[in-house]
DNA sequence: CTCGATCTTGCATACGTATGCAAAGATTGC
DNA sequence: GCAATCTTTGCATACGTATGCAAGATCGAG
């Protein structure tokens, strides 16, 4: 631990621009506090006299005394997966709009995230956003008895103690299952990604149920554990099985392009001639030509701004009851799977897959 | 702006752990300040009511005192280029190892970075890193009268207030054109990042050298901004050309995986018997066998740990005079460009090209 | 046992800001 | 002009923690 000194000049404070402006550090306070009660010949003498000695209010001591950090903790274990970043992106604009900043954890994918959260409960954040990880029943009860926010983005949890923002996994997995079975196919993989996390499971339970009801029965599955060597190697087995399966459900667009070129390079088979591939979020690299992944949307703009509308509501009302939203995705149709005869739709010039029930 | 109280159990201070050990806070605050002088019986009676009562030390209120608060703003304007992902997150990793914390400004690409700093500088952040954005001279010399350490990831500044983290691009767009030439490409396009970039200049001035050395002195050059939709642009039009370039050097990957799009799926071109595509910095995608861009590496873990050790060292001892790190990087060769007769060398089954004046 | 050196402890204070409250000043209506 | 009411201001204090310093306790050597 380091124990050096800076040598810098010291900020200046709030004591010196009331010196230099000739009134109280209180005038001062209540100049920078929005809302509060100040005459605008005091106000005019106050920021001259900020302006000129360069000061900046001090947030931690802010802080300190409206026990409000203005600091929100996201926590993301990687950034791997390419939906992620834009999240974050999208999560740090929106929450900088309403004057919050974003402290970040991330990093950690191998290692317990007990010590994270330790670090975070520290800083007395206002708010916490979960993203890819999960948050245990002790540190859940944690958060509700210490009255701080939390929101699950992209999985659910039965604590109900948290809220969330998810979309509708299982009937997108259904969905892709009607689409498959429309296309034709007649075998079918999937290849999951965590088995603890509760989108991978409804997108499973979803893709059982739709192929169910359309009479088949039997799913390869592989486990990728959302990381692209894990799904090569589920790709390379399923793709190695004696009855190769004519579909393969992945998990998430991250895999699935990591299973396309295992598939086109390492197998040799064209898409969608000698196997469809179909995906789920609709991240980056899916949308692009090389890959075109035919998958179910995850909007991250809508799901941000519910992340951040129920962070924000809860902080103003210091109600924490937790609040569920479940933000629609689309089937969006690409190259890289057969097409069924019926249900296209096209809108902007990008096709849709409806299912029959609700076309 | 909020005015709500949260209805919360506040949490448990150091003066509460005291009285239920029976000592002074003074005592708790030794007991969980590093180096301090402490018995380890009192310890011992400390860290009991302190795990009975669930303490956490007030990360904001110990920041006040020390003047320190841990925290290393990193700003970073965007995250699309898949690159600064995981250089974020190896960032993240790095300084939680250090016992620090990022403060994450993102997502204001469109907008102007001064509310950016002046929001970090309100924290009293330790250490500030910079990619993808500049800091004018007025507030990095700020910085410097403050004494918080600036790093500047991946760009370099004249002003040299600053510290920097680059790789050799200069010589790397040498490289390139050394490469291309040596592949008998004899007509080249660039498509350029930002003008206001080190990294750009730098790599299109290199490029402009090797070319010139190998006797030639025209290049097409168009601007991608650095994004998807531009680097597009940018390639439709120097693919429009009548005459087409037979090389194109994209100044980052991110960027040319969007150019080779364009030139597959728009004008059918075959890579790299139509058309040679390099790129810079070898991101996620480049790597991909649908892609397989031969690209300069910017390696990250060698650039984010140069990154940590300038901040460490400059807080520890409080001495911010810049320092600048150069990493090497490597002419990585893959699938997209015509192969040279000679110069590639095999390394743990990943080819290089190694310049005649180095082998 | 004594003394000097070293370790441990609690008291008092500071960090930089926001805020409750009383007093003073300003404004409005009769 | 005066009373009522509203606005503004500065004083005193608090937030939760770390630390300088003096006093007390402990340890080791002579």
């Amino acid at each position: 631990m380091d124990g050096g000194i800076i040598t810098k000049k010291p900020s200046v404070t709030s004591s010196q621009v009331a010196e230099h402006a000739g009134v109280s550090q209180s005038a001062v306070s209540r100049t920078f506090t929005p809302g509060a009660s100040i005459s605008p010949k005091t106000r005019a003498k106050v920021l001259a006299a900020a302006k000129e000695l360069g000061y900046r209010p001090n947030a931690i001591a802010r802080s300190l005394i409206t026990s409000r950090s203005r600091i929100i903790a996201v926590v993301m274990a990687y950034l791997e997966n390419l939906f992620y970043p834009d999240v974050l992106e999208e999560l740090g604009r929106r929450l900088a709009a309403e004057n919050y900043h974003v402290l970040l954890f991330t990093g950690f994918m191998d290692r317990d995230s007990d010590p994270v959260f330790d670090q975070l409960m520290q800083y007395r954040v206002d708010g916490i956003i979960l993203a890819s990880t999960s948050l245990s029943s002790q540190l859940s009860e944690e958060c509700t008895v210490a009255g701080i926010p939390v929101v699950l983005f992209n999985r659910t949890t039965e604590k109900a103690a948290a809220s969330s923002v998810t979309t509708r996994n299982r009937e997108g997995g259904r969905l892709l299952a009607e689409f498959l079975i429309a296309g034709g196919h007649k075998s079918f993989g999937y290849i999951s990604g965590l088995e603890n996390s509760s989108t991978n499971r409804d997108r499973l339970i979803g893709f059982r149920e739709g192929l169910k009801a359309g009479g088949f029965s039997k799913i390869e599955v592989r486990t990728g554990n959302y990381n692209r060597a894990d799904a090569e190697a589920a790709a390379r087995e399923l793709l190695s099985l004696p009855k190769r399966p004519q579909a393969i459900f992945v998990a998430n667009d991250h895999m699935a392009v990591a299973v396309m070129d295992v598939a086109r390079y390492e197998f040799g088979l064209t898409i969608p001639k000698d196997l469809s591939i179909v995906g789920y979020d609709d991240v980056g690299p899916a949308r692009w030509p090389s890959y075109g992944i035919t998958s179910v949307t995850q909007p991250i703009m809508p799901m941000a701004e519910a992340t951040v509308d129920i962070l924000m509501d809860q902080i103003a009302s210091g109600e924490i009851e937790p609040q569920h939203r479940v933000i629609p995705g689309e089937l969006i149709v690409r190259t890289s799977a057969r097409l069924p005869k019926t249900g296209i739709v096209e809108r902007d010039g990008v096709k849709f897959y409806k299912s029959a029930a609700t076309r």
